[in-house]
DNA sequence: TTATAATCTTAGATTACAGTAACACAAACA
DNA sequence: TGTTTGTGTTACTGTAATCTAAGATTATAA
């Protein structure tokens, strides 16, 4: 490999600076990576290893600080990622490109399963993550074409290079108030188990919930959705994203 | 490590006997082992070294002598197969078990392609080669519902685990007489030139020809395909399997 | 300001997978 | 009967990706 290779092997086959094929662990360090920009986070070393823990199919595996060290002296020396004095790490153009290939590839592997192989929502995302990096850039186009060239992962996460605009502005869950009528914008996809119950719930893009309740004391937010009583912990609140839906 | 876990990292975790993953690289012994067998060849390092290299994606690379015997020495470690006293590979159980799997997920690859994203017939298998590592067994039998139980590649072999009876019995081009009227059984996939030549010429499994000429002087094969004339070598021949059709 | 905690690096090891070079053995032929 | 040719093995090397254990550095806080 893979590299597939495992992947497929990568060896310092630097000759051709353009078409560069990455190891299927370099592509899941700058999927992280491109995640934890995402949201904003301050990307550094302990970060990294901790997103990287959550990746499904990783098992844990290959998070250890001095391997994450390791992975990042490798990308940097390949020129797709930057450290600065404060240990910091930022992609540089070249990682960007790559880093938004396999996010694209990733969603739109998601919406492939969900939307023509009737994998189950709370299943996508794993099985995507498989998936992302056996997807050429040939059965990229295909499967973009066939989809009618979707702009959003069935999670409400934009895929990259698509011409996506926000319908509106997104806030956190935790940050709306009692009563307020809003539209699920995103939904957070790392944790299985929190997946299947938002999904089972329909919590999901699109739907539409009335929050009934925040409260940082008993750490516990409460809506409804689609007729039915939902809650969830505050902290998940966090990563749920909502916004006034168009009238 | 694609690759790849690779693949991902196998590391002798042999606790679990049953549900073993396998990197990437030992699937493609396997699938080479498999399919050589399947032509009823014997399978040698040399043998298997010479047909892994034909292998897409891999483009020469993990074929070297001392490279397929120290991973037939892995596979034969963790008994997938044995050697016998004149240095002939078989499969074992475990390792049919294994091969099967991997050569099921690679003909339901070319398949999914094919039938729900459009890829052109000749990229199928190359496509599929990408794919198959990342079928979950979950996704296996999501797709193989999907694609209401197919029990032949779009080249015409067989997908094991499948009721496939053959439909009567064929035989190899070379081997036919002129004035027959065939039907095209299966096409070799591996040299993607001569697939593309074949795919544009429609000779494709299922559609009829009618054999003009086999001459082992030129080394010519000619015969009509859907109204048009085509030639290919008698080598080729050998890898063109036909059979009477039922009328 | 010094002690503690958080963060990162170094050192040393392992496994899988890849390669060359060189040698051993067996079969084939002339 | 040798010599050539084909086939497999040994020995050595290298890279990617993983680990643990221990050391170094930098922040935070008492």
């Amino acid at each position: 490999m893979v590299r597939a290779r495992s992947r497929t092997s990568t060896k310092t086959d630097n000759v051709s600076p353009s078409r560069q094929r990455l190891s299927m662990t370099a592509e899941n360090y700058l999927l992280s990576i491109y995640r934890l920009h995402e949201e904003d986070a301050i990307v550094t070393l302990t970060q990294l290893a901790e997103h990287l823990k959550m990746l499904p199919e990783g098992e844990g595996l290959g998070t250890s600080l001095p391997t994450v060290g390791g992975m990042i002296r490798r990308l940097e020396r390949e020129g797709m990622l930057a450290v600065d004095a404060k240990k910091q790490l930022s992609l540089t153009r070249k990682g960007s490109r790559h880093a938004e290939s396999i996010v694209r590839r990733h969603r739109l592997a998601e919406r492939m399963v969900v939307d023509m192989l009737d994998v189950e929502l709370h299943r996508a995302h794993i099985e995507a993550h498989l998936l992302e990096h056996a997807i050429s850039p040939y059965l990229e186009e295909r499967i973009m074409k066939k989809l009618g060239m979707p702009t959003l992962s069935p999670f409400g996460y934009p895929i990259p290079g698509t011409d996506y605009v926000e319908k509106g502005v997104s806030f956190r869950l935790n940050e709306a108030e009692i009563g307020q009528q809003l539209e699920i914008d995103k939904i957070p996809v790392d944790d299985e188990v929190l997946l299947e119950h938002l999904v089972r719930n329909q919590v999901i893009p699109g739907n539409e919930i009335e929050v009934n309740e925040i409260n940082t004391s008993t750490g516990i937010i409460s809506f409804r959705c689609m007729g039915e009583g939902v809650v969830v912990g505050y902290q998940v609140g966090q990563f749920i994203w909502v916004r006034s839906p168009v009238e």
